[in-house]
Formats: C-alpha cells, sequence, structure tokens
DNA sequence: TTGTAGGCGTTATCAG
DNA sequence: CTGATAACGCCTACAA
C-alpha cells in the first residue's frame, strides 16, 4: 500500500550482530527449543540492540496458525456487552492471543465481514450475545476454527458455550420474591427468542407458576424498551408488587417510567451493569460474573484449538444476588 | 500450535480447477490488475467452488504492509469510550482496515503489549484519550508508524491528532451561563492534567472569569469521584449556582451526591454519553460528535499510511450543547 | 548444540 | 494478457 521502505529489521540482521546464524536466532524465541544458554545470551543482547521483534505475519504464515482470536459482538452501548470485553481482550492477552475486534451491529454488513475474517486465519472465534446468525459460525466451524459462544444459543455441533446460570438466576429471584411475600408478579423481557430473556422466562415462569401474573416482550430491550414496556404492564396490572426484569437496561427504564405511575411495584433487574449501583436505581439485581465468563470462554477456545476433535462442552458460570433497595 | 491438518485451499487450487496459472488467479483478486474478463469469470467461478479466500496473512507478508491497525483504549466501562469505539470499528472496516484490539487497563502490562504489537506489524495505530504512557507511541513513530490520537494532547512531532473542540464547548457552557444569569459557579475535573480536563478547565477559566468562584479535581474521575468532588466543592461554596463538570460520568455523580444536599444548583456536562438522557438526570451538556471524531482519525491515518512525512496534523470535531433540564 | 536447505501462500517482475 | 520465477521473513527437519 505504501512505501515498501519500512526497514524492519529481521532474523537475519540479528544473526549478523550477534554472529551466529539465523536459526539460532529463530530458535532463541521459540520457546521450548534448545538453545545454549550462551549464545541465547548474545542472540537477546543483539536483538536488544537492534530493536528487533519476531515478526508475527511470516511466523503464522510459517507454522499457518495464527495467533488472532476474532470477537464477534454487537452494541458497544450496551455496558454488559463493554463490561464483558475487558476481561475477555485481558484473558486472551494472557495467552499471547490478539483480538480482532468485528462489530455485528449491521447484519447487512455482518455476513461479508464475518467471511473476510476468515481469510486472516484466525485460530479461533468468540462471539457473544447478540451477534446475530450464527448460521455463519458454520463456516468457521466447517475449516475447523473453533467457535465459542458466550450467553447464546446453539444448535450447531461443534461449538462449545459458556453463559452465566440463567437457572440459578431465576431461583435467586423468585427466592426473592418468596421471601418478600409476592404474589404478583410481572415480567419483561426482549424478544422472545432472545436467549438470555427466554432462558430467564421460562426458568422463572416454572418457578413462579401463577404467580406470574403478567409478561410483555419488548423488540429490542434498551432503556426506552422498558420504560414503555413497564408503563404498559402496570396499566394492565396496577397490583402488581415486583416487576422482574430481564435485564438491568430494561430495569432501569422500567424504574425511571414507573415514577410518574400510579402503582410503583418493586424491580429486578439481570446483569449488574455499573448503572445498576447508581443513586436512582439501587437496583437489585443478578450479577454476572464478566471475569469468569471471559476466563472460561478463553479455556474452551484454547482446548479446542489444540485440539479439534472434541464433543461440544457447555459451562454454566454461577451468578449471584445483588440486593439493593429497589426490590 | 496444532495440527496443521487445516486444508486451506489456496490460489494454486482455483488455478488448477480454472485452467490458469496462479499469477491469474492472483490478479483477480487484486484490485486494478489486468485480467481478461473472460479468465477474471473463470477464476472467480471456481474461487466460489472451493470457497477460496485470500490468505491476508501471506499477502501482507509479500507486500510488507498489513491491513492491521491497532487500537489502543483503556476503560471499555467509561461509555464514552465505547461509544466511540462502534464508529472507529466500522469507519475501519469501510477501508477494508481491521482493529488489533490493545487493553492499556493496566499501564504494568501495557509497554510489553504495546511493543508486542509491533510485531504484528500494524499499518497504524490508533490511541484514544485515557490510554497511558504516550512514550511508547514514539516506539511506533520511529518505525514510521502512523500514530492518531483521539481527545488526547502529544508533544510528539509526526502523529496526528483529533479531538473535539473543547474550547467551542467552553465557549457554550459560559455562554448558556451568562444567559441564565449564573455568577457563582463551580467546576469539577479529572486530574488536572488530564487532556480533557485541562482544555476544557483552561478555556472556561478563561470566560468566565472571577464567575468561576470554585475548583476542584478528583482523580479518576468516575461516578464517584463526581459524588465526592460535588459534595466537597457544595460544602465549602454552598451558594454555588451552577456546577460544571468535565465530563458526562462526573456530571451524573455529582447530581446524586447533591440529592441529599441543602444547595442544589444546575448541574452540566460534557460529552453526551447515553445515560446523560436518562429520566433522573436529564443532563445539560456538550454533545461529542463521535462517528465524526472516528472519521476523521481514520482519515488521517489513511492518509498517513500513503505517505508517511507529512507535517503534523490536528481537526478540531464540532460539539453541541444539548440543553436539558439538569441546567 | 549448531548451521544449511527447503517450504509456507502471495504478490511483483519479467519474458513471452 | 499471461505464465514462470523470485522474493517476503520465518520455522523446522536434517545433517554436521
Amino acid at each position: 500500500m505504501s512505501e515498501k521502505s519500512k526497514n524492519w529489521v529481521k532474523a537475519e540482521d540479528v544473526a549478523r550482530l550477534a554472529g551466529v546464524s539465523r536459526s539460532a536466532v529463530s530458535r532463541t524465541f521459540t520457546p521450548g527449543a534448545s538453545v545454549a544458554e550462551k549464545t541465547r545470551q548474545k542472540v537477546l543482547a543483539a536483538a536488544e540492540e537492534l530493536g528487533y521483534q519476531v515478526n508475527i505475519i511470516a511466523r503464522a504464515m510459517n507454522t499457518g496458525s495464527s495467533n488472532f482470536i476474532g470477537i464477534v459482538t454487537a452494541g458497544f452501548d450496551n455496558p454488559f456487552r463493554s463490561k464483558l470485553l475487558a476481561p475477555l481482550v485481558h484473558q486472551l492477552a494472557l495467552h499471547g492471543l490478539i483480538p480482532l475486534l468485528m462489530n455485528a451491529d449491521d447484519p447487512q454488513q455482518l455476513a461479508p465481514s464475518l467471511k473476510q475474517l476468515l481469510s486472516y486465519h484466525v485460530a479461533g472465534v468468540i462471539i457473544t450475545s447478540g451477534a446475530p446468525p450464527l448460521s455463519l459460525a458454520e463456516e468457521y466451524l466447517a475449516r475447523k476454527i473453533p467457535v465459542t459462544l458466550i450467553n447464546r444459543h446453539a444448535d450447531l455441533a461443534g461449538c462449545d458455550r459458556v453463559a452465566s446460570d440463567n437457572s440459578q438466576g431465576a431461583h435467586l429471584i423468585a427466592q426473592h420474591c418468596t421471601n418478600r411475600g409476592w404474589r404478583k408478579i410481572g415480567f419483561i423481557g426482549e424478544d422472545a427468542h432472545h436467549f438470555s430473556t427466554s432462558q430467564r422466562y421460562q426458568a422463572l415462569k416454572k418457578l413462579l407458576g401463577d404467580r406470574l401474573v403478567a409478561t410483555r416482550f419488548f423488540p429490542g430491550g434498551g432503556y426506552e424498551a422498558g420504560r414503555a414496556a413497564a408503563c404498559e404492564l402496570c396499566e394492565e396490572q396496577p397490583d402488581l408488587e415486583v416487576l422482574v426484569c430481564a435485564t438491568d437496561m430494561l430495569a432501569l427504564g422500567a424504574i425511571d417510567g414507573l415514577k410518574a405511575h400510579a402503582s410503583r411495584p418493586a424491580v429486578t433487574g439481570f446483569d449488574d451493569i455499573p448503572q445498576a449501583a447508581w443513586d436512582p436505581y439501587q437496583l437489585t439485581t443478578v450479577q454476572q460474573d464478566t471475569a469468569l465468563l471471559a476466563r472460561h470462554a478463553v479455556d474452551l477456545l484454547l482446548t479446542r484449538i489444540a485440539q479439534f476433535e472434541l464433543p461440544p462442552r457447555q459451562r454454566a458460570v454461577p451468578v449471584k444476588l445483588i440486593v439493593r433497595r429497589s426490590a
């Protein structure tokens, strides 16, 4: 694309300066290769002096496997997903992997982008909740590129999944309702087939039985959706004692929406985004352990990179009830 | 790292199927190369059938330049920075570039990480506000790798900068104060040498003169810092009419912190993060145009990738006052 | 332990 | 316009 005059320092330069062969240099930077300590030091010194860095591109081409991990995510504006991104990047870095970031916000653009990602020969892909069509994951699996899903459902064989334990979360919420003696319970969620929403909803429905008196799904599922859904629901069922929300964003919107309302049920959320702790909300919610989600995701990915043929695995990450003033 | 049995389909395979040479295949996928339409079609058909994708790694090694752009950022939990990430990734994708994400949260880990990034032969680097030591950028510039800074200061020659027009923002705030007739104005910000804080503060100080009666800098600059700083300041100056905050996060914290307080000055922010529009806050703030920031950043980077030797450039992105109920 | 000699998949160069 | 051929920088048998 530009002038080729970037005179990178290469292994050969280091070798010359150190008075050894190229291979000696290569071996010095290959973990677990056999080099005499003395030459190793010479090489290291020369490398330091010249500012040599192994050219990962060349190494990748040679070995046929890269350090790139595709991270496919949508909606950076969603605080939960942002919260997940940091530990994910951190975990990858710990293992010498580096994320290629792919925004799935625009489904139109996603398909070509994902195909393009293929040409980077990523070692694996992590797809987080909300990122759309899983059919695309098949292209990766077909090429034996491991795919790990976070908080997502998958009918695909051969891809691993980590998710927060939504059923435990539902238990915690139900228990809390029982403790407080609530018998008129409402629920709002995103689209009914959205993974987290539906898992949480199904589990709650079973646990609450006919205490669950009203439900509403609101596509999109952000703050505004929470507002609208909460208002509608409380209009319909003015004697609701608690409004259980599938996500914190919905819950925060709900709290604000209900302020103007006559009936003021308790509100619970799910995720524990930073804003849930803010003063006007003080949201009682189920906390997802993003650090652990990330750790499992990377671990699953790594083991499958090491050996692709493995039965699909699935891990549930424990959650925790955070009780605040909202319920 | 693993079995090398990933039998990627390569140009040679396509060539064989199409009955042409490797070069013909290569040319077909090289924009602006001369291929007969007929062979081009043959190649395309064969490629489609085999599911061929150009191996970008190999291409990069050959041409000596990659499509990788390093994005160095800290604090994904900061809503403003998350908001900036989406358009940034989008802009890069538009130009066929893909971001390598680097988390600068841990300054300890950053230095080695940044050096490592070097070995990926990135075509350029974008550093966003908050990401620490700029000394590291020098390593890139020394290797003629373009560096673009977003909302950051730099003493380094040869790196381009985009920033929101903080001075215009300060004007808007000052004007607003004048319109409302406020004469007792307080200011809170992050560390005094933080780029955005200091730019906004300096401009405001000049504009407001002795109407600016109290100032406090609070390291970290998040929600909690805003709370604490606001309380301290209003304790000190109970007759404050408005509290101007260097960022929305500070402002939101301030609003909540002051709820319990006797004196309740108006509050303004800066950034316009999504939460600023939420009901309990309705924050009057200066909106940064993240889409435009991203566009400029990528544009600057691209032009400098095309030609490294260029005088350092600097662009200011206009901001906009969003008046809501908080002031 | 060391050095030498391929080869990884592309693109660029240069004849034809 | 096309097809051989030589890099690109590195890793890895293999032989010394």
